[in-house]
Order: C-alpha cells, then sequence, then structure tokens
DNA sequence: ACCCCCCGAATTTTT
DNA sequence: TTCGGGGGGT
C-alpha cells in the first residue's frame, strides 16, 4: 500500500466511525419502538445462531461443536456487522488458519452480501496477514521490507550450518529438533531473551537459547524470517511502539478469529493486543476438536476466553445438522470421558439412523480387503464414492488401502501428501526466482548454485561462504569478488563467472519480462530442464511436468513478487478433482469435512491413541487422541465403520494388538459389534495386562471387558441387527449370488474391455482386452454383449 | 565429485 | 520394512 492510499485509508477510517457510530444509535432507537423487520439472512438461522451474529459488541466465544453451522454462522456475522454499517469492510479483522478457510469465508460471504466483500482487505490466515503488517515496519524488527520468508527446509539448512560452526554432535542434536524447539519459543511468544533460563537445557546441554539468538542474527542478516516470526515481529513491534499498535487497534473495528481453539499463545496475544479497548472479538472455536497441540496450539486458550476477556458472552451452537443421533451419541459417549472441556451437549433432529459398527479383523489387510468391500456395496447401492472415505491415524496405514483401491480398480484420492511447493524440482525452480528477485537470498543461493551441477563443489562453496562470513556480505556478491582473484581453481572460477553472469541478465530480464517468461528462460538456461530429460528414473517425466505446471499457475499473479510471497506462504495447491473418487486421509486431514460413510480403521492400542502421544504427553496426550477420535466420528453423516485388527505389521515385524479403549469408551447402545470369537484369544487376552503397553489405564479396559460380559461386546452371533453389511458380505461370497458368468464380456470403468474367467462372489477375475488378467468388484462391471 | 552402503528411525502438519 | 542421511571409499 503507498503512503497516499495509507492516509485515505486513515481518512476513510475516520469518517466510517462517525458513520457508523449514528448509525448504530439510530439502530437501537428504531428496535426499542418496533421489531424491524428480519433481514433475510437471520431468518436461515436457529436461535442460538443468529444470538451469535447479532451479539456483535464486546468480546464472545462461540463455542460451536461438529456439524453446527459454523461458517454460516461467520460468514453472516460478517455480513451483518457490514450490512448494519457498523464497520467497512477494510475495518474488520478476520483471521483462520489455512488459506482454504479464508477463501472459503470469502465465497461465502461474498454470496450473501455481494462484491462489497471483495473491500474485506484483512481476511486471511494468521500469518498472511501478519506478513503484510510486518512488511510495513519491518525496519522496527532490523528488516528490509522485502524480507525472504523462509521455508522450513531453508530453517533446518540455516541451523545446520549454526550446528556445525559450533561443533554440536548432530547425530545427538539434530537440526530438526532445534528447530522444532525454537518454533516452540516463537509460538509461546518468546525472543530469545525472554526464555526462561531453564528452557535452554532442553537443547544440547543449555545451548538453546544462544542458538536460538545466533539463529535470529543470521535471519537479520540475511533479510529472512521464518513462520514464527511473522507473529513474533509483529507481537515485538505492538509492544515497544504504542503509535504502531494503538493504529491498528483503531483500524479493526471488529475482530473474528476461526478455530480459536488452534490458536497458540502469540496468536493470542497478538488478538489480545490488537483487540484492546474496543474489545469486539469474537472467537469460534471447539474445545473438543483441539488437536493441534504437537504443533503449539493451547487449548487451554479457548478454555481460559471468560477470563482472559472479561465480561464476555459465551454461546453454544448445539443442535448439530450433519450426523444421525446414533452417531452423535457415539462421539458424545466418547468425548464425555475427557476431563477438560468446557461441556456441550449435541442434539439433532435426524432420525436414529444405523448404529456405529464396530469390526475386528485379524490384520490390516483383511481390514483394508473388508472395508473396500463395504465401499463397494454402498457404492452398488447408490451411494457415490464421493460421499465415502476412510480416515486413518497414520499415514503409513494408507498403503494397504491403497494396494486394494489398485488391485480392485476402486477410484480414489489422498488428500494430504506431499505438497507441490515441497518437491524438490519446484524449490529448485523457487530458489532460482528467489535469487533473481533477491540476489542477497544466501539460502536461495546455496541450494542452486551448484544444482544441476556446473563443478561448484564443496571446495569452492566453502571459500564463498567463508569471505561472506568474515566480510558480513552476502554470498553472491562474495563470488563475485572471489573470481577477480586466483584463489579458487581455474574451472571453478569460470563455471561461476558463467552463473554470476546468468543471474546478472536474469536479474536485468525480470525488469522488463514478464515473470512467466522469465519462469521459462530461467528454467532452460540454469540447465534445470535438462537436468531432468536427462535424468532416466522414472519420476523425472512427473518433475517435467511439474515444472511445466509451475510456469502455468504463475500466470495467476501480477508479478513476480506476488508469486513469491504466494508460494511462501501458500503451500497448498488447490487440485484438480475430476470424478468420483472415495477419499482417503488421516483424521488430522478431514477435520471440517463430512462424508455419508466414514471407515475409521486401526482402533488399536498403540495405533490410536498413538503410543508416542501417550509416552510425550501423558494424560494431555490421551485426551488429544480421544479429540482426534471424537472429530473422526463426527465426520459422518450417516454411517460410521470402525475397526481393528488383531496383529500389525509395525516396522516389518508383527504385533499383536488390542482393540482400542476408545473402542470400549463408546456407549453400548450407539453401536453394534462384530468380532469373530477368538480373534484376541492366545495373543492379547481380555483379562491379561497387554504386554506392550506399559501406559495402558486398567478401567478403560475393564469397562470393555464388562461390556462383553453384559453381551454388547461379543460376536455377531445371536444378537440384533450387528453388523448386517458384514453379515451380508459373507452371503455374497456364495457363487449363487453372482451376477455374471464366465465367459460373459463386460465393460470396466478403468481397465475397459475384458471377458471374464472366474467369478468368486462378488469378485471377478477378468481378462481385459488391455490389462490382462485382473481381479475386480462386481458393481464396478456392466454387462457388454456376448 | 560421485556412489554405495550402513545405520537408525519411523504420528499427526499449516503457514 | 522402508526410507533418508551421513560417512567412507573410489
Amino acid at each position: 500500500m503507498t503512503e497516499s492510499a495509507l492516509l485515505a485509508f486513515a481518512f476513510r477510517a475516520r469518517f466510517a466511525r462517525i458513520m457508523t457510530r449514528s448509525d448504530s444509535s439510530r439502530a437501537r432507537a428504531a428496535s426499542s419502538l418496533a421489531p424491524p423487520p428480519q433481514p433475510a439472512y437471520l431468518e436461515r438461522l436457529n436461535e442460538a445462531q443468529r444470538a451469535a451474529v447479532e451479539a456483535t459488541e464486546g468480546p464472545l466465544l462461540v463455542l460451536s461443536g461438529a456439524g453446527t453451522g459454523k461458517t454460516r454462522v461467520l460468514t453472516t456475522r460478517l455480513a451483518h456487522i457490514l450490512r448494519r454499517g457498523l464497520a467497512r469492510p477494510g475495518e474488520i479483522l478476520a483471521v483462520t488458519f489455512t488459506n482454504k478457510a479464508a477463501r472459503e469465508m470469502k465465497e461465502r460471504v461474498a454470496e450473501l452480501i455481494g462484491p462489497v466483500a471483495e473491500g474485506m482487505a484483512f481476511m486471511g490466515t494468521f500469518h498472511a496477514l501478519a506478513a503484510r503488517i510486518l512488511r510495513r515496519h519491518a525496519e522496527l524488527v532490523g528488516l528490509k521490507s522485502n524480507f525472504t520468508i523462509l521455508d522450513t527446509d531453508d530453517q533446518i539448512r540455516l541451523l545446520k550450518q549454526l550446528l556445525e560452526a559450533e561443533g554440536i554432535d548432530q547425530k545427538r542434536w539434530p537440526a530438526r529438533f532445534l528447530a522444532s524447539t525454537i518454533d516452540h519459543w516463537k509460538n509461546r511468544g518468546l525472543n530469545p531473551d525472554k526464555v526462561p533460563s531453564g528452557d535452554g537445557s532442553v537443547f544440547a546441554g543449555g545451548r538453546g537459547i544462544d542458538l536460538y539468538r545466533q539463529y535470529q542474527e543470521r535471519l537479520a542478516i540475511l533479510n529472512a524470517c521464518d513462520f514464527g516470526d511473522l507473529l513474533l515481529h509483529n507481537l515485538t513491534i505492538f509492544q515497544a511502539h504504542e503509535d504502531v499498535l494503538a493504529e491498528y487497534q483503531r483500524r479493526f473495528r471488529y475482530i473474528l478469529v476461526d478455530e480459536y481453539q488452534d490458536t497458540n499463545v502469540c496468536q493470542y496475544l497478538w488478538l489480545r493486543l490488537l483487540a484492546r479497548g474496543h474489545m469486539n472479538i469474537c472467537c469460534v472455536g471447539d474445545d473438543d476438536q483441539s488437536i493441534y497441540r504437537w504443533r503449539g496450539a493451547e487449548v487451554d486458550n479457548i478454555l481460559r476466553f471468560e477470563s482472559d476477556f472479561p465480561n464476555a458472552r459465551v454461546i453454544r451452537l448445539e443442535r448439530n445438522y450433519r450426523s444421525t443421533s446414533k452417531i452423535l451419541a457415539a462421539a458424545s459417549g466418547l468425548i464425555a470421558a475427557n476431563e477438560s472441556r468446557l461441556g456441550k451437549t449435541l442434539w439433532t433432529d435426524r432420525a436414529e439412523g444405523e448404529r456405529v459398527k464396530i469390526v475386528g479383523f485379524w490384520d490390516a489387510e483383511e481390514e483394508a480387503r473388508t472395508v473396500c468391500d463395504l465401499i463397494e456395496r454402498y457404492h452398488g447401492a447408490g451411494e457415490p464414492l464421493s460421499d465415502m472415505a476412510i480416515l486413518v491415524r497414520a499415514s503409513f496405514q494408507m498403503r494397504e488401502f491403497e494396494d486394494r483401491f489398485l488391485m480392485v480398480g476402486i477410484p480414489y484420492r489422498v488428500v494430504g501428501g506431499p505438497r507441490f511447493y515441497e518437491r524438490e524440482e519446484i524449490r529448485d525452480a523457487n530458489a532460482y526466482l528467489r535469487l533473481i528477485a533477491q540476489n542477497d537470498d544466501d539460502l536461495a543461493m546455496e541450494r542452486i548454485v551448484n544444482k544441476p551441477r556446473r563443478g561448484l563443489g564443496e571446495a569452492t562453496l566453502s571459500q564463498i561462504a567463508s569471505l561472506a562470513r568474515a566480510e558480513r556480505i552476502p554470498l553472491s556478491l562474495a563470488a563475485r569478488r572471489l573470481i577477480v582473484t586466483d584463489e579458487i581453481t581455474a574451472r571453478a572460477r569460470s563455471s561461476l563467472s558463467k552463473f554470476l553472469g546468468d543471474l546478472d541478465r536474469w536479474t536485468a530480464a525480470a525488469r522488463t519480462m514478464p515473470h512467466t517468461e522469465l519462469a521459462e528462460l530461467v528454467l532452460d538456461e540454469s540447465g534445470l530442464t535438462a537436468m531432468w530429460q536427462a535424468d532416466k528414473s522414472p519420476q523425472a517425466a512427473g518433475k517435467l511436468e511439474n515444472l511445466k505446471e509451475l510456469v502455468r499457475s504463475m500466470d495467476g499473479f501480477d508479478s513476480l513478487g506476488a508469486y513469491l510471497e504466494h508460494i511462501a506462504l501458500v503451500m497448498e495447491r488447490e487440485e484438480a478433482s475430476e470424478g468420483a473418487r472415495v477419499t482417503l486421509m488421516t483424521m488430522h486431514a478431514a477435520k471440517g469435512l463430512e462424508y455419508a460413510t466414514v471407515f475409521l480403521p486401526g482402533w488399536e492400542e498403540g495405533l490410536f491413541p498413538h503410543q508416542r502421544s501417550l509416552d510425550e504427553s501423558g494424560q494431555a496426550g490421551l485426551e488429544e487422541e480421544r479429540r482426534l477420535a471424537y472429530v473422526g466420528l463426527t465426520r459422518a453423516k450417516d454411517r460410521a465403520i470402525v475397526s481393528f485388527a488383531a496383529n500389525r505389521r509395525v516396522h516389518g515385524s508383527w504385533q499383536a494388538a488390542i482393540p482400542s479403549r476408545f473402542v470400549g469408551e463408546l456407549p453400548a447402545d450407539a453401536i453394534e459389534v462384530a468380532v469373530e470369537p477368538g480373534l484376541h484369544s492366545g495373543r492379547a487376552r481380555y483379562e491379561e495386562e497387554p504386554r506392550y503397553d506399559s501406559h495402558y489405564p486398567g478401567p478403560g479396559w475393564r469397562r470393555m471387558q464388562e461390556a462383553a460380559e453384559r453381551g454388547a461386546w461379543g460376536t455377531a452371533r445371536g444378537s440384533a441387527p450387528l453388523l448386517e453389511a458384514h453379515a451380508e458380505l459373507v452371503a455374497t461370497s456364495d457363487p449363487s449370488a453372482a451376477t455374471f458368468e464366465k465367459g460373459e464380456r463386460i465393460f470396466h470403468k478403468k481397465f475397459g474391455y475384458g471377458r471374464v474367467v472366474e467369478v468368486d462372489g462378488n469378485k471377478l477375475g477378468v481378462e481385459f482386452e488391455h490389462t490382462g488378467l485382473k481381479r475386480v468388484i462386481a458393481t464396478f462391471v456392466e454387462r457388454h454383449g456376448r
């Protein structure tokens, strides 16, 4: 924003304030005489939702349970504030955690009030907003406004250099660990001089704080900051410069925060500083869905809201519009076992629906096979594949499912996984662009100076680096000085001057050439494209494709700078969603989503709750795992299938496993159980204390045992509807139920035409014309002539 | 400068 | 079991 634009902004803001004061008093006066007609958007809300929308003044905590219409409340509230003229679009601060959430909110507000929403300049993620503010005041923390935002990879490399220089054994004290230690300090709002001295001992015998300080010094020299710094620097500026803080306090008349349970201390302090004064802060969240403790989130922020913000109102959204009452009952029963929670009682108008199914398997392979069979059955019964999801605790569990999907040809998609901008080839390309945008970007320079190989090895690099260190100058400048001396070999010298010459040309070109064209030029001239063309590995083609995609994606930005800011802050990339597919993802990734049918495999002690979570965080860790289970269950609209395996291969060796305590915590009347008798006998017996889990608390286990004795836990035999689908599955294994016969010509969406050569229940062996013999499931096949 | 072998570790992940 | 990183050998 230019200075004059800022002045204009400030003027408008002042003007708007005068207007809104009279507007709101007029509104109040009117309401005391006769009730004004309800705006249409308010009528679509239930009572609690409407209260949350209308309570615009003062601190408000909206506790919104799963599926209670949180986004609707947030967006309607924004629309309401704007419609009532309480603030102009630019005067509302609306913060989310992910870009996706920010985008969605923008779209939905625009649906409600039209293009006015475009003016909501301060709607975005914590990091994007903090970066915006920091760029305006960078000099107050010793940065220039064009500072680079480092990603995790750069951060680690920088720390490695520090550890190296300090002679610290990186086997004992890995840079990753230091990075996470520093992150934690930053999450808690601690500058190096504020870290309690006792805290420093967590790394390399007390050298942690010193390393943190050195790291910050290096960042300042590099004119760079990491993700944690974006907010922490904001905090430092606000605390030291009352006038700057006051400007933002005046500007942001209303503050809205999404997913408040995920905020860390630093974010909390940032919000509190900004809200001080008018205290028009509305935080929306659900303490029961706080699953990012390990990332610095403080559940305490939401638990303490009322004492942090005096006179706060708390509104509970408890009416669930998503799930059947059986699913809700299961989830509520489970989460009730947690102690640290504010407490909510979700209810629904929806029918009871099916009970949550609990199924035990021999091993993970059988689990995957049966889940796929069920998917196929539900699909056959008319449920779209896109309405089904498998939610796992850990990504290694995905493999069994993927194998099975591939084998039987069920289309699927994996959410999460390697991110586009994190891929090696993309990072390299971006490093070139970063270096062009800012020749001083040492980390970018280091990354690509010898990539592709140009004979600039260890020896040359360390010479450049030591000159840079000695003179306190950037690497590119040090390199420039070195090539006019005879301190490096002639070979390295010519190679380095060629590189620097290229860099200069590109840098000059960047001023005139459109950035996409520049990117093409750089990819070509740097030899990056050639490097992958020459690569014979099977991934090379994909990498070239990704590079092309990168250039295409740059089209959407005005300038190279805008593009670089985007990739620093937006690690995701919207994926093309073609065709109906089953979704496979972690429970973490599933937060906020919903599916008609949800499969929850791997509910075993040690895996879920994860052993590591228990070891590292004890009771708090267990409660967070339980919240994760709650998140998983509440993704389901109509049907949830929880399963566990008696045996699982962990790191190559087989381990006997017992059902998760969470299974035992589900209320008996909300579930139906189908476990083969003797599944766990001779392995982990019910009456034995499990062998591999030293932390297993007796009560949960015993409770499940009692349930078994009551008959709620047991076998499918005799008891009511018990896993109907499971039973039916067995039935369809009967060849007489097959609708295809050997020799029939069929068509398969994925594999094309083929002839049935084998019939096994609902599974067919088909000799496909193009791909040969495959085992497929009957409902994916259409009969096609004879 | 490159390659290979051995060792160790191995949830969750956004910005 | 698998993957990645680091160290050592060529």
